[in-house]
DNA sequence: AATTTTTTACGACACTTGTCGTAGAAAAAC
DNA sequence: GTTTTTCTACGACAAGTGTCGTAAAAAATT
């Protein structure tokens, strides 16, 4: 039975993952153009990255024909639970209202957003 | 004019600021004992690691006898701040709520947060 | 004063991360 | 079937991180 591994990807990994979970199995040239869209990278630093992450069995991938088609492992919800509790953890001493309070006070949020919390705390009134 | 730097701690740096927002202006020894209550680390560990964050500014110092007493220069908030906005922009495209949304799903939130919250948003709703 | 305990200052190391450059294999174009 | 163009495989490197060990300075104990 493999152990299905807790994945802390690192911001330039993560940037990868990003790409990934939006359009699944690509080569190594439509994750550089994705990338290079917003900042000056190397292609073989793209490449080299996610060979990297092959190792660490956070892709995977399959030839089709000459080129490698790689996926992304972890589910991008797990990524953002595994980092947004170590966030938790690690800086608002495990409260995660705390850094919700934070992350709300700082910004525009949308009239739909609200109502979505809206609906969630009304959610949480019933249940308790 | 010395420009406000952005800090962004690294877990073990973060650990050690963590214990120094909440008593202020102390010694490597406490820092190191209140770090040891959680985890196996060396004592020149947490001295090497405090006086590289003497050379980023990262916290400050003066000499009380024989001790030196250190003092965290970023304010909590701050560094919360930055964190959060930080993993809002790379996990989340840039989302605060969805970051919330998942923070909450996953918890056990008091009564009180749940208050909080309600409070927050309906202050939202007026300013609207 | 000699010894022990506290603290500090450095140097070192293995790993990870972000970045490329070079070289060669594989296809595609000529 | 050469010459290009694509891609992959590796090796390298500078910075940063987490961790200690050693050694010396400073105080406290004996």
């Amino acid at each position: 039975m493999t152990k299905p591994k807790r994945f802390e990807p690192s911001d330039a990994e993560l940037e990868i993952l990003q790409v990934l979970w939006q359009q699944q199995p690509v080569s190594v040239k439509v994750v550089h153009e994705a990338l290079q869209a917003k900042r000056e990278v190397g292609y073989t630093t793209t490449l080299k990255q996610m060979q990297r992450m092959l190792d660490k069995g956070m892709v995977k991938r399959n030839k089709e024909g000459k080129t490698h088609l790689y996926a992304a492992v972890p589910q991008q919800s797990d990524i953002q639970q595994t980092l947004t509790s170590k966030l938790v953890d690690k800086a608002f001493s495990g409260s995660a209202m705390k850094m919700v309070m934070h992350a709300l006070g700082q910004g525009n949020t949308s009239e739909q957003e609200l109502a979505a919390l809206q609906q969630w705390l009304d959610q949480q009134k019933e249940d308790k």
